[in-house]
DNA sequence: CTTCTTTGGTTGTGAATCGCAAGTAAAATA
DNA sequence: TATTTTACTTGCGATTCACAACCAAAGAAG
């Protein structure tokens, strides 16, 4: 019924590990394009699915949907109800999502000084 | 000829930026599975393509290839003779590649703390 | 309750990329 | 000069990406 079937998948299987490296490992479930762009919206306080695909990059919808559902897997995030009791969800990080801060805040100072031209977005979190 | 043709390219042409968001700036240089853990390699004192290829995770050398004349172009490694005058040539970090350090030690540290079994190789450099 | 709109996806398809294996040429070594 | 090592390139099947179209459930409007 397409529930075991991934149309789109992720970079890596998300239990198989390179390496026992720290950096590998974080770079496997990390290690894509999009994933910390996700992560990036979370902390700008976008949380629902079209949040996400209005950021200005533009995340195709099926890569979106795979990627959070690793990231769901995986502990990064949950999801909560919009409304108490509600049938709409929204996407939250979790302990171990939110420790994705200095990750995202170091990429963002890298980029500031020597990617020209970029501008800020983000907030302080995390920080 | 064959040298405007890439067999292997990069996760996004170098020039084509989604945003002028920091981090996806950064991530369109370093979004991939491969490139952090080459820098990585270079910051724990390996230079040679043959280090690379050595290291647990096993990069395929057509992708090492690809990583590496990109990460020239983009200012991030340079060459530099093995031997003075000599003919075989390393890869060394430039300042902007320096100053990928920080990233790659929020990215261990978080790997550490969160992704179970895994052990650091990494030097304290960089910070 | 019925209709319309928004949301949150899924599916299909061609193009691009990946990962593996094999081949090769120049440099270093014996 | 002969052999080995290094640093790649080439080919190819499999996977993944990106784009577009489609669809069903939820909420809003009347």
């Amino acid at each position: 019924m397409g529930k075991e079937d991934k149309s789109s998948a992720a970079p890596a299987a998300s239990s198989v590990r390179r390496s026992l490296c720290p950096v590998a490992c974080a770079l496997d479930l990390l290690g894509d394009r999009w994933t910390l762009l996700i992560i990036r919206d979370l902390f700008l306080g976008r949380s629902r699915f079209k949040d996400f695909t209005a950021s200005p990059e533009g995340i195709p919808t099926n890569l979106l949907s795979d990627r959070l559902e690793r990231l769901l897997e995986q502990g990064v995030v949950v999801q909560v109800p919009v409304v108490e009791g509600g049938k709409r969800m929204a996407y939250a990080l979790t302990e171990k999502g939110s420790a994705l801060g200095p990750i995202l805040l170091s990429l963002r100072d890298w980029g500031l000084q020597w990617e020209e031209g970029t501008r800020v977005g983000l907030t302080e979190a995390g920080a």
